[in-house]
DNA sequence: GGTGCAGTTCAAGCGGTCTTGAACTATATG
DNA sequence: CATATAGTTCAAGACCGCTTGAACTGCACC
């Protein structure tokens, strides 16, 4: 509703009544976009993320900035910043056409890595700062001698299960990698198996 | 992470009469409990939620929801519905002792099951949803009949990606079941198996 | 240089979630 | 029955992340 591009040049001007024009955008695509941001922002990342790359990975051309902001009705500088840390994930290509003056982002395949990258660098910090922090509490418990010993086992339980939920974790990400392989086939060979489910 | 360190001025150190002594916790079991409290956040709960559980388990004996109110620093209203969820989800038992007249819970062991509970929940009514989109979308770009046949293919491709998703998630659900036995097994004999890792 | 468009940055505002605290119910006790 | 304490509910507000929109930079063309 609120980007200002479209109320400017190109638009139809010759209808003053009809407020807006931004829905290019067609219902099924609109249905499917709002699909995967959802998917997405289940997985921890921002909805828009998800809508936007949704929307590269349907149209299969690059589009440009101004032309996702229309149709997915976002703010400029939103826009600017998804597309930013879609690129840096590698789940998005920028792209310059050869007599073109603008960039223009197209959509890698998978986006999958993206998931991966971020749980990945999440887990990572995460779970070291857990295990830390699990240490440090057995070590002062220890220090302050005063802790009666089937508390300080207790503490020692839940480290094992801290390990336990992390290496849940990392066999989660390890098994959704090894899932790529199936899905970036899937993409690759073009339209024959589909529906093999 | 915030770290809610209550560094606050409620000092009173040792004086019997006052009327109400918070930050009996100990330092290492504030650690403790907030460490909990940090993954149970990641996984999308309340951070409250693992705090609580966590004091409840670490201290091995039923506290009263007062006690808890004290030694969190948290308020009636919110103590009462954290432990109502916590009960809902199997992870902590309310107990009255014999000649008492208050509730008290105690921790169960399986702070997993509590996070599997939820995510499992979650997923049937969010991957159901996802789908039903999906093929909405689908049916509606084919009826439309203009929709080229090559966009109609990644839509398709669209599917079978988060139908790959859904396997992963559900894999993984499966995975940390599997788990919990390992967790359970090591709650259950005594300290014999720290450090394996 | 000047104009216009593409793209970036960030303070301010919005919207959704969690917590608080007061009012309420329930239960035990003299 | 009056009182006190335990426990529940929920509106109001605190809190936090996302988005917006305006100011900015950079670049191309006139």
């Amino acid at each position: 509703m609120k980007g200002y591009l479209w109320t400017g040049g190109h638009g139809s001007p010759s209808n003053p009544d009809a407020p807006v024009i931004e829905g290019r955008l067609a219902p099924w695509e609109a249905i499917a976009v709002d699909a995967v941001g959802n998917v997405i922002e289940f997985w921890g990342f921002k909805r828009n993320q998800g809508r936007v790359w949704a929307l590269l990975y349907l149209r299969g051309e690059p589009l440009t900035a101004g032309e996702i902001e229309r149709e997915l009705d976002l703010s400029k500088g939103g826009v600017s910043m998804l597309l930013r840390d879609l690129e840096r994930w590698g789940v998005i290509q920028r792209v310059r056409l050869p007599q073109d003056t603008v960039w223009r982002y197209g959509a890698e395949t998978d986006l999958v890595r993206m998931v991966r990258h971020v749980i990945e660098e999440r887990e990572a910090g995460f779970v070291a700062r857990i295990r830390a922090d699990l240490s440090e509490a057995r070590r002062l418990a220890e220090v302050a001698g005063t802790v009666p010993s089937e508390r300080l086992e207790r503490l020692e339980k839940m480290a094992t299960l801290a390990e336990h939920v992390e290496r849940a974790l990392r066999l989660f990400i390890k098994t959704s990698r090894l899932d790529v392989s199936g899905v970036l086939a899937v993409f690759r060979d073009g339209a024959s198996r589909r529906n093999e489910r």
